[in-house]
RNA sequence: GGGCGCAUAGCUCAGCUGGUUAGAGCGCUGCCCUCACAUGGCAGAGGUCGAAGGUUCAAGUCCUUCUGUGCCCACCA
């Protein structure tokens, strides 16, 4: 290794770290009764993906806490796979038949999954090999696949046992059809966006009176044409006496009527609205309370229909204009306002969906629901942050049915045949075809055409991967699962659903925790997206800043929502190079020690003994780590990755082995600098394995593997606080002289005289510590005194020499501290005051509850304590 | 319309249950290629913590209002 090259290359490692873990299965993991089990399953990326900045941190993530519960001594499993994502992959097929200059319908249905699967084969794990490239610490042996044979048996499983208990139906209702994908969409599919349009008002002429009309006002006038009703609030004294009356539909001539419905609002538009019950959904269920007809005017692909008569096979955009126009001819257009809109557009291919009126299969969500909402409001289930516990409930109470029934091709077929004899009104919801109908026994059998939501498999992901329905060990073992990673636009297609399948399903929460992660965005703040350009590819980054330094990078940046742009992964770059080089320093001056007994011979060292920077280096490592443990448990991890940053480069780097280099020949020294840099790369490595697998691998004779090594164990006896502390005054007097130096333009080894002044306490520890001061501080003659200097003892230290005459004190404002230091006690007495007659009052301890009164006692005693430190502090001052 | 965030150094952000002198990285200034590292070292400058009130002995932190900004949800045609 000292041979190596000073400048970190990960190109040349990463690879090969990561076939050393796949060769061996490191990641492999299997019920074990040993130990405990701590399980991630990975939110499947969708077959058609490929890496992008969001994948990167939310799989960082994961393995960040993989690797450390696996160190930590768990059974950890990271079940990996992808999923078939139904509309998406479907679309990207299609692009290439389109190449061809062909549709789907131009081949069978068997021959165009054909080319699905073959696609998939294909591309299928592109993903999946960009995880690794990532790091990620997946059990690869696992990898499931939401299309798998055993995964479809749990899908269809789910679909028979919900239909059986009621919780599944078939109905015409108004679904978000999406006219490019030509299927029905979920509400959550449908994304909303603020799109300026306009409000038509148009007239409807009285058929009593043609000269007297109503005016209704709509954003999608060519709907009009389906219009069976106009509808006006009953309260409303404008239209009160019109209602019942028959107005006539322009351009279609069709009588209809004027009816009353509380939905209107008199504030709204006119306060007259034209009903489309087959276009709207609000509309549909007025049609339903009033038994209107439904009348659809358009084909699956957007085009006007025959019922649209002289619009028929026009595009609904152009029919829009064309009804404008015919409008216009007759003056029946009152007026056109701009008007600010949300509409639905397909989440797969950004197309405006329709309202749409078709037979569909739900899901009944209320009942499901109900336990869902239980085991989050009752702790058994939380969000970090906790915030978004708020969204889901608020989602989850709200809930409406769900949409399962997709007019696809690539997914999950419906388990549903339908007998030519007795129509589709008797379904019949069985796992595999029935030789017969149960009820005619007529073998004319027709499976449902339809698939089912990619979604509906997702929601089953916690435990259908773990083999359900089988009563496997794995899932008896590893379900429920630990903690869910995801984004937070996936809380409601996913995270709750799979809460409810849980529940349903398992009787048993999926996940205990669910921590939610920002978003990653460009340095201007938009989202990255390949179509507007902005996208920073992670494989790019890879390949030249490397995997750890994308890893790193990320997660220090992330608490919420990620600000990136290419110069953020140099902070992962040159922290990895730092870490390559400190290696290089410790392994180039401890080539007497071996790896092999490191830590034996570490532990036969007395800490008491070694030189005070070992002492100090020892007792930070035992802080950094209880830190570093907190955070991560607490889900903290960019503060734990910063411990992680500083206690390597400022700790280890910048103090401590400049306050050895010097003296490497000393075996303890070498031993405590090789057992530092053994757990640094223990403590790195959940955030940046491959760097710290290469050196460790590298440094250990036996070539063990660190991503199976322990954790570092926090060894109280070395930790010393007060010392810590001690040492960062000597920094401080340090940085100091240093500065002087600087200002003076004194060059290192300069004839110069220091003298300190210092109390007793401090005169002990710098009197014990005098050749590291004055090497750091780059002086040769220092001196202490306890005494006040006097112009003396300076005259003497200065001949010929350039004075400096540091008061320790003087690094500070004595006057002003002691100030400061007076109203702290101050304020602390106030404070003890105020809480001790509150202590007291009988009242006080009645009422409030009892972990405040205990808080407040232990405030109390913080407070008395502090206060006592602070007037040591005072006196030591003057 | 409802809900949730954010506003702290030139930039990007930490700052958790109020409590020493508000921190980091980048950028900036000065000095250094010293044999681990210039993807580096040392030192330094830079902050009325968005505004106004309030609670408190004590407010970046808690409360109210306002301003700016971002996101999510929603069937007002």
């Amino acid at each position: 290794m000292n041979t190596i090259s000073s400048r970190y290359n990960p190109q040349t490692v990463e690879d090969s770290r990561r076939d050393l873990w796949e060769k061996d299965h490191v990641f492999h993991a299997q019920a074990n009764r040993k130990k405990n089990p701590f399980a991630i399953v990975i939110p499947p990326p969708n077959v058609t993906g490929i890496l992008h900045m969001g994948h990167a941190l939310n799989n960082t993530l994961q393995d960040i806490l993989i690797r450390y519960k696996r160190m930590k001594g768990f059974e950890a499993l990271w079940m990996p796979g992808t999923d078939h994502a139904g509309i998406a992959t479907q679309n990207v097929v299609e692009k290439q038949l389109a190449k061809e200059g062909k549709t789907r319908h131009d081949l069978s249905r068997e021959e165009f999954l054909q080319r699905l699967w073959d696609w998939k084969k294909q591309y299928g794990d592109t993903i999946i090999h960009q995880l690794k490239k990532l790091g990620s610490s997946c059990d690869w042996d696992r990898t499931r696949f939401t299309m798998d044979e055993p995964y479809s048996k749990a899908v269809n499983t789910v679909f028979i046992r919900l239909y059986k208990k009621g919780l599944i139906y078939r109905g015409r209702y108004i679904i978000n059809w999406c006219p490019r994908c030509h299927t029905a969409l979920s509400d959550e599919e449908a994304e909303h966006k603020e799109t300026q349009g306009a409000l038509y008002h148009i007239r409807y002429p009285l058929k009593d009176d043609p000269s007297e009309h109503v005016i209704v006002a709509t954003t999608r006038p060519e709907t009009m044409l389906g219009d069976t009703a106009v509808a006006v609030n009953p309260k409303d004294a404008r239209y009160k006496k019109l209602i019942g009356k028959i107005l006539i539909l322009p351009l279609v001539n069709r009588e209809i009527r004027i009816i009353a419905d509380d939905f209107v609002d008199p504030q709204f538009g006119t306060g007259a609205v034209k009903v489309t019950p087959a276009h709207d959904p609000n509309d549909f269920q007025m049609g339903q309370r009033h038994d209107l007809e439904t009348i659809n005017i358009l084909h699956e692909d957007g085009r006007m229909n025959e019922n649209a008569k002289q619009f028929n096979g026009l595009d609904r955009f152009k029919a829009r204009t064309a009804v404008i126009e015919a409008l216009q001819k007759e003056n029946l257009l009152e007026r056109i306002d701009e008007h600010l809109h949300a509409v639905g557009h397909c989440y797969r291919c950004h197309t405006v969906v329709e309202p749409y009126l078709s037979r569909q299969w739900f899901v009944k969500m209320k009942p499901l629901a109900k336990p869902a909402i239980r085991v989050v409001k009752n702790g058994q289930i939380k969000f970090y942050p906790e915030r978004w516990t708020k969204t889901y409930l608020n989602w989850m109470e709200n809930i409406r049915d769900w949409c399962i029934s997709r007019q696809i091709w690539w997914g999950h077929r419906i388990p549903v045949w339908y007998c030519k004899a007795c129509g589709e009104d008797r379904p019949i919801v069985t796992d595999q075809k029935p030789g017969h109908c149960p009820c005619c026994r007529g073998k004319d059998l027709r499976q449902d055409p339809d698939v089912l939501d990619t979604w509906f498999s997702s929601w089953l992901w916690p435990f259908a991967t773990l083999g359900w329905p089988k009563r496997s060990a794995d899932l008896k073992y590893f379900y429920p699962t630990s903690v869910l990673f995801t984004a937070p636009e996936i809380i409601f297609f996913w995270v709750a659903r799979m809460i409810m399948a849980g529940m349903e399903f398992q009787k048993k929460i999926p996940f205990s925790d669910v921590y939610i992660h920002g978003t990653v965005r460009d340095a201007q703040g938009r989202k990255m997206s390949k179509s507007l350009g902005n996208a920073l590819d992670p494989l790019e980054i890879i390949q030249e800043y490397g995997a750890d330094a994308l890893r790193f990078s990320l997660i220090v940046n992330s608490g919420q929502d990620l600000f990136i742009a290419k110069e953020k992964f140099e902070i992962g770059r040159n922290f990895a190079n730092k870490i390559w080089n400190a290696s290089r320093l410790i392994l180039m001056n401890t080539t007497d020690i071996s790896t092999l007994d490191l830590h034996k011979n570490f532990k036969k060292l007395k800490t008491k003994d070694l030189p005070l920077a070992c002492q100090w280096i020892l007792s930070k490592l035992q802080t950094t780590t209880q830190d570093v443990e907190t955070a991560i448990e607490r889900f903290r991890f960019s503060e734990a990755e910063t411990l992680v940053y500083d206690f390597i480069w400022k700790n280890v780097c910048d103090w401590y082995l400049e306050m050895v280099k010097s003296r490497f020949n000393e075996k303890e020294v070498q031993i405590v600098s090789l057992y530092i840099l053994d757990q640094s790369l223990r403590l790195v490595h959940p955030f940046m394995p491959f760097i710290s697998e290469e050196i460790y691998h590298n440094m250990t004779s036996d070539k063990k593997i660190l991503s199976l090594q322990n954790w570092p164990t926090i060894d109280h006896r070395i930790k010393n606080p007060a010392m810590e502390q001690s040492m960062e005054g000597l920094f401080a007097v340090i940085a100091a002289i240093r500065n002087i130096r600087a200002q003076w333009h004194i060059n290192n080894g300069a004839d110069l005289c220091c003298i300190l002044q210092c109390s007793a306490n401090e005169y002990r520890f710098f009197e014990s510590n005098f050749s590291v001061l004055e090497t750091l501080a780059g002086i040769n003659d220092l001196r202490l005194s306890q005494a006040p200097v006097k112009t003396k003892d300076m005259a003497t230290a200065l001949c010929g020499k350039i004075k400096i005459f540091i008061p320790l004190k003087g690094l500070i404002d004595v006057e002003k501290e002691q100030k400061r230091i007076e109203t702290e006690i101050e304020n602390c007495r106030h404070s003890c005051e105020n809480l001790s007659k509150r202590l007291n009052d009988t009242s006080f301890l009645k009422k409030a509850p009892k972990d405040v009164v205990e808080k407040e006692k232990t405030r109390f005693a913080e407070l008395s304590a502090k206060i006592s430190e602070l007037e040591k502090t005072l006196g030591d001052l003057a």
